[in-house]
DNA sequence: GTTAAATAATTGATAAAATAGATATTCTAT
DNA sequence: ATAGAATATCTATTTTATCAATTATTTAAC
């Protein structure tokens, strides 16, 4: 479905509009169907980015603002997004020893079980949502997007 | 930027992956510059994107379900949403005559000054966004956007 | 016509997220 | 060694989101 007929604009849209409109409408509906995976191990998007951060540490721990850094989304408080996962027993978290103002992160074992249970989950649903794409547009739409970002 | 040094990730992913975690962060980046243009009217993305919606209704009110219908971001409580928003009288709300168990929105004029005066400054937002793209990428891009909705 | 089901919106209770400001620690320059 | 700046995180507050339950009205069935 176009845009303009997703969202019912009775007005057509200028192309530079439309683009911003459609990459954030279409954003949600990828969302959407990520939450619906997510939901039964009661996970937020930006928590499941975070244990999948700290998994891709192999054991080394990371700092909040090494979090904050590679977080798709950067915004809000990590601090307490991190309080909900230590709640959960999927990470652990430790004063460093050489700067005692930064705090060590890690994933727990049950983080990464949880973790492994969710990969085929995921990765199925990427899979889905990208269904209909050849290998050659999927590396036109990074090119795309990663030109949008410059 | 490419996606993969953009979020610092060690372990290349998958082609599948790389393009839903593409799109969020290019979205992510994209609402914020959008963001830091509506901040100092005091107004949320879903705000606004409800305010252009009315707007579009060219005087005719738009009941709550039909909001919610036409949303980018159909999540959150429109009740509340629209509360927030005749509170700063950009919006009226009144009983719809025929059926009363639904409610009819319209945007006051103020609202509408509000759109006159955020319009160029989005305007200008949204070109510089899409300023390395010709015409033909961004009809790409919005077609590849459609596809992966479908 | 009266009851039951369906629709539209609101309210209330939690939970989550965003923002700003405070606290603690380290670094730098004197 | 100490004051001030910078860094890293945390806390408190406000705002938003989520979800279920409630109210009000309309439609449909009998």
């Amino acid at each position: 479905m176009k845009i303009e007929e997703a969202i019912q604009t009775i007005h057509p849209m200028g192309l530079t509009t439309k683009t911003v409109v459609n990459l954030m409408y279409t954003c949600r509906a990828v969302e959407e169907a990520i939450q619906e995976v997510l939901k039964p191990y009661g996970l937020s998007i930006p928590q499941y980015n975070v244990l999948r951060i700290l998994r891709g540490q192999k054991g080394n721990p990371a700092n909040l603002s090494t979090l904050q850094e590679r977080m798709v989304d950067k915004s809000s408080n990590t601090t307490r997004l991190v309080d909900k996962l230590i709640k959960k027993q999927w990470v652990r978290r430790q004063v460093c020893a050489h700067n005692r103002r930064k705090v060590e992160i890690f994933i727990t074992t049950q983080g990464l079980d949880a973790l492994q249970t969710l990969d085929p989950l995921m990765e199925s649903n990427n899979t889905n949502i990208v269904k209909n794409f050849s290998e050659k547009e999927l590396e036109t739409l990074n090119n795309l997007l990663d030109k949008l970002r410059s």
